[in-house]
RNA sequence: GGGCGAAUAGCUCAGGGGUCCAGAGCGCCUGCCUUACAAGCAGGAAGUCGGGGGUUCGAAUCCCUCUUCGCCCACCA
């Protein structure tokens, strides 16, 4: 039944990674079953959106979900990884409204339910896509699940949502002032408005009197960033404990080349040193001009001087001269306009950050508007309290205080969108004159709620976060009280980048409080950001970014997780190379190609399934045996605690280096004898070579599981079964074996200490060597007799010694436990620089030694410092003081 | 204006009071095509852990401060 199929002799990724997928698929690996026993583990994907492509930025984030997912199900959790797309709406109608634009076309030309059709016929053709890709990294997502944001049931829930919101008074309908992208004509919430900083100007603008009273200056002056607005201000303020402005109180003057009269009044809001003092009120195109009127005695009007698309309005407020110009083209034509006018009396170089639109980041512009608003503070009470009591923690924890400090100066949110792909608002106006009635309701009303009239739809749509924010649940068949909500809510872990904390992370826990009364996740792990070598974000227009799949055919998407994996630690950064995808994934791609070569050895060399290792008789296993075992059960179990501490790098390299360092570099090595020689031991060697190789398979199949399953396919093991399918490893504590870790550490040590004796002096390859060798104790002794052939073969000598005096010319060096090297080099080299050699070491020893004794001469360090570490300073003036001697005694004999 | 974080080998980064602690990968130097692997093997060089101060018997690690970078938040127009 062993499956001796050869392995290729060069690992190819591409040709394994092929048919694996199908067989997790074919094998049921994936699904997480509503009606197993077991503790359930779950994670709910960062739905990507339903047309994009896989970047690096998933990679990251996605391999790391697959390990934690792979690592609970093979701990044997029932482990649910919930897929799906997000119908991303500003983004989406972006995309096809480019491809309309290529047509000549735009959307109003189609008409909404037209272009709504459109959209959805370009999410059928390439929506997807990016679940596809995902299956080439290695995701084990239970497809069987995944969902889409405009998926109808989940389309009920949202409505469900709008509706109880609305009903509790934490959704209501607003005249404020809002971020408006005049390029995708939509509002914007203020997550979506992102700040940018920008050169710009201060204008100082003179406003002349228009009243009878003259006055000190031929007006006022005021400074603005924004001359374009002017023709929309209602009064100017000043603060009212300024003294330069007292006496102007009730004066009226002219806004320029509008001639319009406003008057002066106060503020508080006003800051008394920025500009002049003197601020213009605009309120239908400043959020705090708004504030600050409505909050004056006189009532004003908000007069808009801008149209959607951010022109000059056709009103008369508004020179005919202007009306119609592009708002950066009037302000440049006003200036102008001023300065010929003599009203323009300086301008200022001014630095500031300024809102630009999240998606296509045209400058936003302020506008007043009645949108919805879901009140938010209620909402945060119980998101800020999971976080605060510790049933919510951030790894790393940083990003909790970010996400605290959100959600203690939350403000309102502004969900509706301009935009026709999404959910439309639940919410019907009646079409009677002098009824306001607005029916909101899941299903569409026939008539007006309160009057009975006709009723239409809210025109809007729903912002693309107000359904992101039920994923955890909406996915699981919420409101409906389904079995997998019942079984699979609350998750456990979120993976995402922080970028999202706003948008999604906080949102996500307030929904869940407050429409399951219980959080969505315990712990949010935080990748980090991938970036260039300039430190710069991945993006489409730098274009500096690295399509993982072409890593993955380079290299194979296990040399792209491992590097990933192990090359990121919670929560910090990826720096990745584009021009050099060779050095950015050697660490992957190398590890790829060893443990593709180490399987090779080891299954060339296996004729029949050997016994287990269980079978094996103790008693008759030789050193190297019992210290691979026994090296092997310390990588599960810290391989095992890493990953609980969502340590997946420290786990990735633990394994990686007990299956190079150890296994390959030394085990292999010592093993191969007993294998070609057909040795006694060899079947030892077979049994335990499969079972340690079999169990590294096992902790490094998270992190790389196309190669491991291909691998341990090939292994007689548990009956041809899925790696993917089997148990975590668990330590078998009768292979440890202190006592053989630590003598083949010296037989580790005396191996090494000849080679780099060997190396220093330049002795070739083929020379032969003698080593003497003084063992410090029983323990060094015992390990020089047991691997007196491997210490032969690995060091290349001819001769090992123990019995006779180290003297003459050669090198030598000192184990850790004392343990004594010496390799006569004859005349191979000169005395006279070997002296220097000795004198060098000496005066090394000399100094290390002095530290030691001042350490063990303060009396403090002695009496308060931890017995154990005081014993150990002992140690080590004993174990230098020892070395001095000998060194001593060398340059003795060699009469320097 | 607030908040958070980073600075460790040429590069990218781990390490968060004593041992494992001066580390890894890549790069570099020397020698090896030793039949699992040159995407490899063996050996090696390289860092006063950003500067300064403090706490401590002891600091890369804790505190303060400075410098330089990065990120987030923010209604001085």
């Amino acid at each position: 039944m062993t499956k001796t199929t050869e392995l290729a002799p060069k690992y190819d990724p591409a040709a394994i990674e092929h048919g694996i997928y199908g067989r997790w698929v074919d094998g049921d690996i994936f699904a997480a079953d509503v009606a197993s026993e077991r503790d359930p583990y779950v994670i709910v994907i960062p739905p990507p959106n339903v047309t994009s492509v896989l970047h690096m930025g998933h990679g990251l984030n996605n391999t790391i979900q697959d390990v934690l997912i792979r690592y609970e199900r093979m701990r044997g959790r029932e482990a649910l990884w919930l897929p799906g797309t997000d119908h991303a709406g500003i983004a989406t109608q972006n995309v096809v409204e480019r491809k309309l634009a290529a047509e000549g076309k735009r959307r109003q030309d189609l008409g909404r339910q037209a272009f709504v059709e459109r959209v959805w016929e370009h999410v059928r053709e390439t929506g997807g896509t990016i679940l596809d890709q995902l299956k080439a990294i290695g995701c084990s997502c239970d497809w069987s699940r995944t969902r889409f944001t405009l998926d109808d049931g989940y389309s009920t829930a949202v409505r469900r949502v709008f509706v109880q919101l609305y009903e509790d008074g934490l959704i209501y309908r607003g005249h404020r002032v809002i971020h408006w992208c005049p390029r995708c004509l939509t509002s914007l919430s203020d997550e979506e408005a992102e700040f940018r900083e920008r050169d710009d100007h201060l204008y100082y603008i003179r406003y002349p009197w228009a009243d009878a009273g003259g006055g000190t200056a031929d007006g006022v002056v005021v400074a603005t960033t924004r001359p374009e607005t002017m023709f929309g201000d209602v009064c100017l303020v000043s603060h009212p404990e300024d003294e330069r402005f007292t006496d102007l109180t009730g004066r009226i003057v002219a806004i320029p080349l509008s001639g319009v009269a406003i008057p002066i009044e106060h503020s508080t809001a006003v800051e008394r040193d920025f500009g002049t003092g003197m601020l213009k009120v605009t309120p239908a195109h400043d959020p705090n001009d708004f504030d600050i009127a409505a909050a004056l005695q006189t009532e004003y009007d908000t007069p808009d001087t801008m149209t959607p698309d951010a022109r000059m309005a056709d009103v008369p407020r508004v020179p005919e001269a202007l009306r119609g110009m592009d708002r950066g083209d009037a302000r440049m034509r006003i200036v102008e306009l001023l300065e010929a006018e003599g009203l323009l009396v300086k301008v200022e170089p001014y630095r500031h950050a300024v809102r630009h639109c999240y998606r296509c980041h045209t400058i936003v512009e302020p506008r007043l508007s009645d949108q919805w608003f879901v009140r938010m503070r209620p909402l945060a009470q119980p998101a800020l309290e999971a976080y605060r009591n510790g049933s919510l923690t951030f790894v790393p924890d940083r990003w909790g205080k970010v996400y605290e400090n959100w959600l203690v100066e939350i403000r309102d949110w502004n969900i509706s969108r301009q935009l026709w792909w999404g959910h439309r608002i639940p919410a019907w106006y009646c079409d009677e004159d002098g009824c306001d009635h607005i029916t909101v309701a899941e299903e569409t009303p026939q008539s007006c709620g309160a009057c009975g009239g006709a009723v239409r739809q809210d025109e809007d749509v729903l912002d693309t976060w107000f359904s992101s924010w039920l994923w955890p649940f909406a996915t699981m068949g919420w409101p409906e009280h389904t079995p997998d909500l019942e079984r699979f809510y609350p998750g456990h872990t979120l993976v995402t980048g922080p970028d999202i904390i706003f948008f999604w992370v906080a949102r996500m826990v307030m929904a869940g409080y407050h429409f399951i009364a219980d959080r969505p996740f315990e712990t949010v792990y935080m990748n980090g950001i991938v970036r260039d070598p300039q430190y710069r974000a991945f993006s489409k227009s730098l274009g500096n970014g690295i399509d993982p799949l072409d890593v993955v055919e380079l290299y194979g998407a296990d040399a792209l997780r491992f590097t990933i994996v192990a090359g990121a630690a919670a929560g910090t950064d990826v720096i990745m190379d584009r021009t050099d995808l060779d050095a950015t994934f050697a660490a992957g791609r190398n590890f790829a190609n060893k443990l593709w070569n180490v399987g090779r050895l080891i299954l060339s060399n296996l004729s029949e399934a050997p016994v287990p290792v269980e079978s094996l008789d103790r008693s008759g296993l030789e050193l190297a045996d019992r210290w691979i075992l026994a090296r092997c059960q310390r990588v599960i179990r810290e391989a095992t605690t890493a990953l609980d501490r969502m340590r997946l790098n420290d786990a990735a390299n633990l394994v990686y280096h007990f299956l190079w360092d150890e296994l390959a570099d030394w085990y292999l090595e010592q093993v191969k004898p007993r294998l070609y020689g057909n040795m006694p031991g060899g079947d030892a060697a077979r049994s335990i070579l499969v079972h340690v190789f079999g169990t590294a398979l096992q902790l490094l199949h998270p992190v790389m599981p196309f190669i491991t399953e291909e691998l341990w396919g090939h292994l007689p093991l548990e009956h041809g079964r899925l790696l993917a399918g089997t148990r975590w490893p668990v330590p078998d504590p009768s292979f440890d074996d202190e006592a053989a870790e630590a003598e083949f550490g010296l037989v580790q040590g005396v191996v090494s200490a000849v080679r780099t004796i060997r190396a220093e002096y330049h002795v070739p390859p083929s020379a032969t060597l003698t080593a003497v060798v003084a063992p410090a104790g029983d323990t060094a002794a015992r390990a020089l007799a047991a691997e007196r052939d491997t210490i032969h073969r690995l060091a290349k000598l001819d001769a090992l010694e123990t019995e006779r005096e180290a003297e003459g010319i050669g090198g030598h060096a000192v184990l850790t436990d004392g343990t004594a090297v010496f390799v006569p080099l004859g005349d191979a080299i000169d005395v006279a620089r070997e002296c220097a050699r000795l004198r060098e070491e000496l005066v090394r020893i000399e100094g290390q030694l002095a530290g030691v004794r001042g350490k063990l001469a303060n009396d403090n360090f002695v009496t308060r410092a931890p017995a154990d570490v005081v014993e150990r300073e002992r140690e080590k003036e004993r174990s230098w003081g020892e070395q001095q001697e000998t060194l001593a005694a060398k340059l003795r004999a060699l009469g320097c």
